[in-house]
DNA sequence: CCCCAATATGACCACCCAGTCACATGATGC
DNA sequence: GCATCATGTGACTGGGTGGTCATATTGGGG
């Protein structure tokens, strides 16, 4: 957590300073992003950085919080409107394609975050993953009570399944528009590789 | 490609080496692997190393491809034996675990490759992505052909899905205990998540 | 045995890093 | 104007990096 002194800055001081740094940590994962780097982008002293924060950790986790937060903020309305289970994965992908499109370098942040290797990260990473797939799988499990999801599939499977093709998707079109495309990558997920006898 | 000097060395040296520069290649991504570490693990001078190899970056391709030759010799199997579109997906899948079991750094190594960001690696990766495009878009249309998969959907929207799960499910391999979880979550891709009345 | 090319060496270079600290500057209350 | 405390600073530390190069060692052919 950011020092008190960070929060008495004046708002456009922190924003340049968090401007920067999310510049940096959408480029390079936390391991080879480079506080000198920031401190020189955002025109601060490098000592004035340990005022704000405790370590470039500290830094790091502040702004993948800031990242996830802005995202939050996009996916709640896919579980706002009371729509069906389809329907909703559908809203759900959008808005997290229509958050890459909008915040790109935030889009970035979560990604490096994401697919972070670095062993201090491993505690806060397990954390997340736990929380995306306890959500995830509540509302899978609903889908399946109301008879429209099948029923034999492993929910920790479908999890990892859609979890993946996720992030790959706004990785992959984040800057493109696509919708076909998108609908038609669901559909390979909803209906399943192997033919229907009761569609044909 | 390694310099002349490299093959001309003894068969052990050259084990010695290749295995330094595995195990550091497995445990870190490209950028933050340590030519100097591999060095002193393997007892050479830093400079005999460029005796060998142009740079660090032509090292590190050979481990690549050593990685990637060895798991040729696993994935390739599933290809091998002629059974129906199904089974030879999950042989694919099962080889990789295999290998993944039996040689968890040259796993390691494929996997850091696989995610990497750094820029010079940028054309290597481009340049597998297609190769495994087109791989499996002809498998999949013979697929499709045959009647088993569904021809509604787009075989450019199918590599994608199973492009971007396979890859997640690979870098899990290392982690996971358990051997079952892959073939879960091919289920998944294969009946799609809508509920199959034919099956009920 | 000696010569010479091929190979091995590690001190060294320039550069980058996270983090520190003695000191400078600012502001606040008196 | 002064004292006090919070904030800002950047040179510096100790450690790392990839890559170089003058020099030393080796090993085979004449």
């Amino acid at each position: 957590m950011p020092k008190s002194t960070f929060f008495n800055l004046s708002p456009e001081k922190r924003c340049a300073i968090e401007q920067a740094a999310i510049e940096e940590f959408a480029r390079n994962p936390y391991e080879q992003a480079s506080l000198s780097k920031i401190v020189s982008a955002c025109g601060i002293a490098k000592g004035s950085m340990y005022q704000y924060f405790d370590d470039k950790l500290d830094l790091y986790l502040y702004i993948v919080d800031l990242a996830y937060g802005k995202k939050r903020q996009f996916v709640n309305k896919a579980f706002a409107l009371e729509t069906d289970f389809f329907s909703t994965l559908e809203e759900y992908y959008r808005q997290s394609y229509l958050f890459a499109q909008e915040y790109p370098l935030l889009h970035q942040v979560t990604n490096n975050f994401w697919d972070s290797r670095a062993d201090v990260l491993h505690s806060e990473l397990a954390k997340g993953r736990s929380t995306r797939a306890r959500d995830f799988q509540r509302f899978l499990t609903e889908a399946v009570h109301g008879g429209v999801v099948n029923p034999n599939l492993n929910p920790e499977a479908v999890f990892f399944v859609y979890h993946a093709v996720g992030k790959d998707l706004i990785d992959q079109f984040g800057c493109e528009e696509n919708g076909k495309f998108f609908k038609e990558i669901l559909d390979v997920l909803r209906y399943g590789l192997m033919i229907r006898e009761e569609l044909d």
